[in-house]
DNA sequence: CTGAAAGCGCTTACAG
DNA sequence: CTGAAAGCGCTTACAG
C-alpha cells in the first residue's frame, strides 16, 4: 500500500439500449425515443423523460453507432481522399474538414491515393463498402458517378452532382502579376503545374486571361511545367534548372505551388542568381513554410482550412437535405501575401529612390 | 448527339448476401463462409465455392462491413488521435500509419485534441461509441484504461498495457551533443519543449546525462522553455529572443524541434546574428520544411513514418492476439542529419584551415 | 457438405 | 402516451 494508488479506471463498461431499459422497466423503443430526441420525443410524458435521461447519465449510455447507421442507413461517416497525407495542402484542407464535421457529429476516413491509379479505381468501392455518406476529394478529380453526394475542393469536376469548392483564380493571377507588373518585371517566367493536379489547367486558363489583360507576355520559352514525379520541392528545381539552360533571360517567377517557389529559389541560387534582387519569386496556396523559408515567400494564399470548413459543411447540408438545390460551385477568395521573395526589377531600381523598395514584411 | 457521350456510371447498386444467396439457391451460411473463406471454407465442395466466387464477382458484391462489425465485434476502424492535424509531425506518422493498416484491410478516423482538455475527455468515449477497436495516440499521452488496444508513439504513457513506440533519445542527444563538441562549442544553449508535449521530460533528462558523459555544462542562464502558445516557428522566436536579453554568451542552440529551431534562426538573424557563423543551431524531427529551410537545418532526424508503420503494424498484432505477451516498448534510431544551420565554433575556425570547414550538404 | 435460426444493438412503421 | 415486432446485413454456434 505504500504505492501510488492506481487510478480508479473509468467505468468503460457499455450500457446497451436493452439494458437501460430493462433497468427502466420501459420499452427500448420508448428509451430511443428520448435519447434520440427522435419524432414523438414531444408525446412522451415528461417525467418518463426526465427518469430515462437520468438513467442514461448515471449509467453513462452511449449510442452503438454502428447499430445506428446499420438500421438508420446513417453511418455518421464521410470520407477524405487526398493525394498524398504528408503534405501540407491537404492538411491544412483538413484541418477545417475536421471543424465542420464534429459539429456536425460526423467522423471521417481519410485515404491518401498517391496518385496510384490502382488505389484511384479501388478506394471509392471500398469506402461505399464502409457505408459511408459522402466523399471530399481534395486535389483530386473523381470522374465517375458515385451513389453518394461528393464535394470537390480545387477538384473541377464537372460531374453529375459534384460541387466544387474552388478558388477565383482570376482574381488570384491578377493579384500576383498586377504585384510583378509593378515591380517593373516584364520578362516573367512560369511554372505550370504537374498535369495530374487538378488546379494545373483552370490556374493557367486564368493566367493566360489576366497577362493578356495587363499586357503581360508570356513566353514559351519561359514557360515550364513539374515534372510527375519527385517530391518536396525537387520538381519546382528541375524545373527551374531547365528554364535556365534556355538562356532567355528573365527577371521574375510565377510558380505553380509555394513548393515548386522553394525550389525555383534553391535552383536559382544554385545558379548564382539572388532572390529577390536577381530574380523575384511568386509562389501559390501559402503552406505553413512560405512563411519561415528563407526569404519569405511571396504568396498568393488559399485559404485552405476555410475551403476545408465550406466543403464539410456542405457536405453535411447536402445529407441533411438531399432534394434542396445545391451550388454547382462555390468560389472563395486568395489572399495576396507580400514577403521578401518579390522586389523592384533591377532596371527599375535604379530610377528609383531606395525608399521605394519594400521593406518586407 | 453531337455531345460527347456520357461515361456509362460503374453499377455501384449493391449486392447484399442475401441476394446473392437467393440468386443461387445456396443459403447466406454458405456464401458467406466462401467469401470469407471463414472456418468451415475447406469442408464446402469445390464446384460451390467456384460458383460462389463467379457470382460474386460478377454481380460485384461487397460485404457490408458495418454489419459485419455488428455482429462480429470487429468494426475494422481504428482511430489516431493526434495533437494538431496540420502540423509536419503528425502527418508524417499518419502517413506511416495508413500505409500499415490499408495492408491490414483497417480504415482509420482521425481526430485532433488541439490541446484542449474538453477534447482530451471526450473523445475516448466518443471513439468508443463508434465501436474502434484500438487506438493509436500521438504525441499526446493518454492517462485513463481504455477498454481497446492502445498504442502510444512518443507518448510515454506508463499506464497499464500501453505499448510505447520511443526515440532512442540517448542516441539522439549524443549525436546533436557530440556533433556541436567536435565543431568546438562548449557554451550551447537549450530550448527545451512545451510542458504539454510528451516528449519534452525525455528528451530533457537525456540530455542531461549525455552532456555529463561527453563534459558539457548546461547552464541555467543558457536554458529556456518554449511557451505553450503561438503556433508555427513563434515560440521558437519568443524563446530564443528571451535567451539574447539575458546577455549570456553562447556560440550553439540545440533546440526542441524544427519548428522552434527554425524560430532560433530567425530571432537571431533579427537580433543581427548569423546562422551558422556566430551561432550553430541543430534542431529535431527533420520535418519535410527543415531541408528546404534556408539555411538547411542540421538536425535529429526522427523516422516518423517508420514510427507510425511500427505503431500500426503492433496495433493490428495486438488485435489479432490479444493474448500474446507484448513489448512496452519499442525503440526507434534516430539519424542525425548535417545541413547548414551549423559550423566551427568562430574560436575554432581561426586555429584551422578553411578546408576544415564542412561544406555543407 | 450445407442450412435454419438466433442475434449483434439499434430504429421505426404500426398499433392501441 | 407507450410498446411489440420487424428488420438493417451480416456471422456463427448448432444440427444434420
Amino acid at each position: 500500500m505504500s504505492e501510488k494508488e492506481p487510478i480508479p479506471p473509468k467505468i468503460y463498461r457499455r450500457t446497451s439500449l436493452k439494458e437501460l431499459a430493462a433497468h427502466l422497466g420501459l420499452s427500448q423503443t420508448t428509451v430511443s425515443r428520448v435519447v434520440n430526441q427522435s419524432p414523438g420525443y414531444l408525446r412522451i410524458a415528461p417525467d418518463t423523460r426526465d427518469r430515462v435521461l437520468a438513467a442514461a447519465a448515471k449509467l453513462n449510455y452511449q449510442a452503438n453507432v454502428l447499430a445506428q447507421g446499420l438500421r438508420s442507413k446513417r453511418s455518421q461517416i464521410v470520407s477524405v481522399i487526398v493525394p498524398e497525407i504528408s503534405d501540407g495542402y491537404s492538411t491544412s484542407v483538413l484541418s477545417g474538414i475536421e471543424d465542420s464535421l464534429l459539429l456536425g457529429g460526423y467522423f471521417y476516413f481519410v485515404v491518401s491515393h498517391r496518385h496510384r491509379p490502382d488505389l484511384l479505381r479501388d478506394y471509392p468501392s471500398l469506402l461505399l463498402s464502409r457505408a459511408v455518406e459522402g466523399l471530399i476529394a481534395v486535389d483530386t478529380s473523381i470522374d465517375e458517378e458515385l451513389p453518394i453526394p461528393v464535394v470537390s475542393v480545387s477538384g473541377h469536376s464537372r460531374h453529375g452532382s459534384i460541387v466544387n469548392i474552388e478558388l477565383d483564380h482570376t482574381l488570384a493571377a491578377h493579384q500576383a502579376l498586377e504585384h510583378l507588373k509593378k515591380l517593373g518585371h516584364s520578362r516573367i517566367a512560369f511554372i505550370k503545374g504537374q498535369s495530374f493536379s487538378s488546379d494545373t489547367q483552370t490556374r493557367w486558363r486564368a493566367i493566360i486571361r489576366v497577362a493578356g489583360e495587363l499586357g503581360i507576355e508570356i513566353l514559351p520559352k519561359l514557360t515550364v511545367q513539374l515534372e510527375e514525379n519527385g517530391i518536396g520541392v525537387e520538381p519546382g528545381r528541375v524545373a527551374t534548372m531547365k528554364l535556365l539552360e534556355r538562356n532567355e533571360p528573365f527577371t521574375a517567377i510565377f510558380a505553380f505551388n509555394d513548393h515548386s517557389a522553394m525550389g525555383a529559389i534553391v535552383a536559382l541560387r544554385e545558379a548564382g542568381r539572388d532572390v529577390p534582387n536577381d530574380v523575384s519569386v511568386v509562389g501559390f496556396d501559402d503552406i505553413p513554410s512560405a512563411a519561415t523559408n528563407n526569404p519569405g515567400l511571396t504568396t498568393v494564399r488559399q485559404p485552405l482550412q476555410e475551403m476545408g470548413r465550406v466543403a464539410a459543411s456542405t457536405l453535411l447540408q447536402m445529407l441533411r437535405s438531399p432534394e434542396e438545390h445545391q451550388r454547382r460551385s462555390i468560389l472563395v477568395l486568395p489572399t495576396f501575401v507580400e514577403r521578401n521573395s518579390t522586389a523592384l526589377a533591377a532596371a527599375v531600381r535604379k530610377t528609383r529612390t531606395p525608399t521605394l523598395i519594400r521593406s518586407g514584411q
